[in-house]
DNA sequence: TGTACATCAGTGAACGCGCGTTCACTGATGTAC
DNA sequence: TGTACATCAGTGAACGCGCGTTCACTGATGTAC
């Protein structure tokens, strides 16, 4: 459904790019991101199969710019739950960990389009340039709780943010999808995700629990 | 390719529903699991295209065939990491994280198959056992390792359990495919899981690296 | 041991379908003067 | 302000293709007697 209806017999659609990748979020929240096709997206957005072409090279290349945009939205995300660190580092860690799973729940399409579908992580410059900007907040997240350790004491950042994002990325997969059909959990993948973030805190020398927001 | 290679003008294939799953492994391998198709597998087996019909009722059916076998091999793998808790709870801990990881790279098409699929996990009883199967083997592993704690600081095993299965299937998932075209790491995937396991132990009290085999 | 027969596994032709892609086209929009 | 023209965005018909599925069939295998 787009935002922005089309005129009544409108020859020209206005916004079909957009229109198109919103059309394409739907059919992969549907069907996953192999179970669309460009003709639906086009019959989804009310023109013509012929339409896209002036907007998509190809399938796969709208299927990229989904990605894209997602990569963007999720770096948003992650960037709310930073909050630049405050309360403080620990809390706000714990926050990147619950808007991480936020989002895989919240938009499934984008998350699936984003790390299911297939695609070569560095299929466009932008592709990729989105998707490290987003892994830049979890290192971003990484170094401000590294900088609680005394020197001397500090894991690798980077290290840690990798540990992190496999974690989220792994519980999101498992457990924490928003299109159902999915295993289920004697716990939220909320907690599930907390306790192993305590857990591993612990393992670095944290001793106190976050605070809850 | 069959292992059973098909007599010359032989009517009969003898073996046709093994040929069948190992051409879709085949297939899966090069295109992923959504990139095959019930005519090609039977192409790849070297039958006409109704053939497949007298041992799978649809594309679905023997994709989860696929998938229930894929367990069955994960869990055997992973038993072999176990190895009965030897040489010592921890040491073999640390081996069923490399086999999670070994199975992943040696068989992406088994792996997608059960879990990048996106079939219902309880499609068949069949299919929902081999996979509790296997991750039983996982709760196993963490049965043994949380013994080795004194009483009364004891974490729950099955959250433990799900945790590491959580970690090496993200791991799993983002960078240690054998298909290619993966995200690259500055570190090898085992190296990775290997470290994070470390911090995650600690955090739950062990304070000794587990011995290397 | 031989024969008749039932059962099974795969054939090959056929069908309807929807997809991707192309093409010359046309209606709408923007701009130069 | 009006007009001519270039550019742009979407049309609709057409094509070849491969897929899923069905069907009556046939060749091979196994078994009862």
């Amino acid at each position: 459904m787009s935002w922005k209806r089309r005129a009544e017999g409108a020859y020209h659609h206005g916004n079909l790019r957009e229109a198109l990748i919103q059309a394409a979020r739907d059919l992969i929240k549907e069907k996953g991101p192999a179970g669309f096709t460009f003709a639906d997206a086009a019959r989804s957005a009310g023109v013509s199969p012929a339409a896209p072409y002036r907007h998509f090279r190809d399938r796969e290349a709208l299927l990229a710019d989904v990605a894209r945009e997602g990569f963007q939205r999720f770096e948003a995300m992650l960037a709310t739950g930073w909050n630049g660190g405050k309360p403080d580092a620990m809390t706000a860690f714990n926050n990147v960990g619950k808007a991480y799973l936020a989002f895989a729940r919240a938009e499934p399409a984008y998350y699936a389009a984003m790390f299911e579908s297939g695609l070569p992580p560095d299929l466009s410059p932008d592709l990729r340039a989105a998707s490290e900007r987003a892994f830049g907040m979890l290192r971003t997240a990484a170094d401000g709780v590294v900088a609680l350790l005394p020197q001397g004491n500090r894991p690798p950042a980077l290290m840690m943010s990798l540990h992190i994002w496999s974690m989220a990325h792994g519980i999101a997969s498992l457990f924490g999808r928003g299109d159902g059909g999915r295993r289920t959990l004697p716990m939220t993948a909320e907690e599930l995700l907390e306790s192993a973030m305590l857990i591993y805190l612990q393992g670095l020398g944290f001793s106190q629990k976050p605070n809850r927001t």
